[in-house]
DNA sequence: ATTTGAAAGTGTTAATTTGACACAAAGCAC
DNA sequence: GTGCTTTGTGTCAAATTAACACTTTCAAAT
């Protein structure tokens, strides 16, 4: 384990350190994340897309960009999760012989920053990258085995989530851009886990002055068309410099 | 830092990996972190307690054993705050002179991953330990300046405290077994950083049953003397396992 | 043209919670 | 006993929450 360490050096890995990201899709019915396919002929649990950063690389931009390299994905804004440092947390046989393909001091000690993000699906179509055999939106629920340690990292996103949610309006990244209040409140029962009364929900959210409605309906719908609504930016603005802090439910 | 505890694996210091600590305790006034001197003759801010990671060491157990070695606390819980991982935060001259001293690589990337606990002032009366000079309590309002980015961490610590004690009533950690609600009251204030009336803070943290009245009162203080509480652990376990999860303010 | 299915949209009431507010009681020190 | 300091207590108005059901509008199927 004996390293050499040049700290100018730029494009040099840091084979203790890595980061993993937790990719949250909303598909107007559940949940979704984005997990990558490490398939090599035999069957290998998926991952949650991460790789070990650069020695001279920040944190947060590691994130960014193994998240890039690996999904395609540009430009996200990453919240960080938390570190895990299990020594063990490589320990599967899946896990250590496909490390000894993919890094170059498979049996070092590696623990893991992960970082979660909410994006609109529409913005993001998978598509392969070099690295990974394939990055997909899998149901958050129908998600229960992951390598190395990612259950555990994916366990933390969700209660990080559902708690953030209540601090921070953050379901919106989830939604495109106009989107029906619907949809929102499905949004809000996925990721708080429970059923919640449809007119309760409507007049917080719209006495919060968070949305602003369009002027525009749904169309094609084989029902009732909804209003459609925007998240009010500049209300959100004006709220946070307020002190304000609790968008809970 | 002199141990014989030898596994299979030799005891090795990972170079790029570290925990910090944030240790807050409460003098019944105001809130204070538990800070060491590297002073070394020559002037040079404190720091938090913190060191690197051996390669074996789960990141939890690491923070554990760091904090005792460097204050001689033991058995404390301690939550994670975050990684942090700038990788220029350790590049104030003073830093990386004093690094040459203590650390066989001191030219190492190093990432930190920082921990806090709540502890009893009582409990603790800081005694130099062999690898730092002392520990002592500082009221977290006059630490103006700290060792690498730790007035980062603590920054982030108390952010983590001020959400945290919303979620769960972590505030006894910080009275002695037996206090008044004046205390309790005053430690609210201290951590949310606002004044909060008297009354209504009673009724509220009285409907929580949280707290168990004793058939005792102060002693010997210059004023009408309060009656004493304890935490009712009973009722707190059973609030949770009913979901709670608001005790806020 | 009619029916059917599916989601949208809407208001009231009772119960609970919050925030604002002021004064008497109890102990010690002098 | 006077003065100082902290404890301990109740009410009311305003705001918030939870529970609850039916009509409307569209597309698709018949």
């Amino acid at each position: 384990m004996k390293q050499e360490i040049k700290k100018n050096t730029p494009l040099e890995l840091n084979p203790n350190v890595s980061v993993d990201c937790v990719i949250f899709g909303f598909d107007f019915d559940k949940l979704n994340v984005l997990v990558i396919d490490r398939a090599d002929g035999t069957s290998v649990p998926c991952a949650l897309p991460g790789n070990l950063i650069y020695n001279n690389e920040h944190l947060d931009q590691a994130a960014i960009r193994v998240l890039e390299e690996l999904t395609g994905l540009k430009n996200i804004y990453l919240e960080q999760i938390g570190a895990f440092g299990d020594p063990n947390r490589i320990s599967k046989a899946s896990d250590q012989s496909w490390l000894q393909k993919v890094r170059a001091q498979p049996e070092a000690r590696v623990i893991t920053v992960a970082y979660f993000s909410l994006v609109k699906m529409e913005d993001y179509v998978p598509q392969a990258s070099s690295f990974a055999k394939s990055a997909a939106w899998i149901p958050l629920n129908n998600i229960h085995e992951l390598a190395f340690d990612h259950m555990e990292i994916l366990a933390a996103a969700k209660r990080q989530l559902k708690q953030m949610i209540n601090i921070r309006p953050i379901g919106f990244n989830l939604l495109p851009e106009k989107f029906t209040l619907g949809q929102l409140h499905k949004l809000y029962e996925a990721i708080l886990d429970k059923p919640m009364d449809k007119r309760n929900f409507r007049r917080k959210i719209q006495k919060l002055n968070l949305v602003k409605s369009l002027e525009e309906k749904q169309l094609g719908v084989p029902h009732k068309p909804s209003q459609l609504f925007m998240f009010d930016e500049n209300n959100y603005q004006k709220l946070m410099q307020t002190g304000f802090n609790n968008f809970g439910f």
